[in-house]
DNA sequence: CTCGTATATGTGAATAAACGAATATGCGAA
DNA sequence: TTCGCATATTCGTTTATTCACATATACGAG
């Protein structure tokens, strides 16, 4: 199953970003241009941009175009569900060091 | 929000390699010695104790000494569930893309 | 202590990811 | 067509990641 394990590691990696992850959380309020991401996450457009082609290329998020606009949405909402579980988790990990720490 | 962001992509991070992918299900079976992963996932011993060395660090396993042995368990299991959700994320990908391919 | 097994790490090479800056494309308005 | 805005891509560089190989450490047996 080295294959199909593979492909489940593309997934992962292309949400392992932070701007990645600012833009799907972005998106899960609403669908957004790319201008609005832009001046959202306060990156510059190519910047945001280039992770927007990773993302489309995972097919994880949907394109909309309107006359010059192009609207980002998600394509999975349970991606959400998915990095919701490891924040959470992170949650409870950095709260463990820190209650070590003041013990 | 940068830095909790930040702290969030690098436990994403940890768990984007399929190696790591590999561990992370074999330890939901089970805690193992890392001579078991090694058998099983038929990688180096060293590729194995590096991978695991990243998945410690992000305390998403645990460890425990007995002898010379050391035994891996999984810290959050709710990590696997994060975990499939991608897969069945990535399941419903390639499949859409199967039947565009063959409409 | 010495030996063998289990596990961990240092090093260097190969590969991939990310970024800034510049440039290109796509599209509507005039 | 030309201009201007929205978005995408290319290029060159820097920085991370991964691996294989060798070596190091930790521990129990004897």
């Amino acid at each position: 199953m080295r294959e199909a394990t593979d492909l489940h590691a593309s997934l992962c990696q292309a949400i392992a970003d932070p701007t990645r992850i600012s833009i799907l959380y972005a998106l899960n309020e609403k669908p957004c241009r790319v201008n609005e991401l832009v001046t959202q996450l306060q990156s510059p457009q190519a910047t945001i941009s280039r992770h927007l082609k990773i993302l489309r290329e995972q097919a994880i998020v949907e394109t909309h175009r309107e006359g010059s606009f192009v609207t980002y949405s998600l394509g999975y909402q349970r991606i959400i569900q998915a990095l919701d579980i490891m924040r959470s988790i992170k949650l409870d990990i950095v709260r463990k060091e820190h209650d070590l720490i003041h013990e």
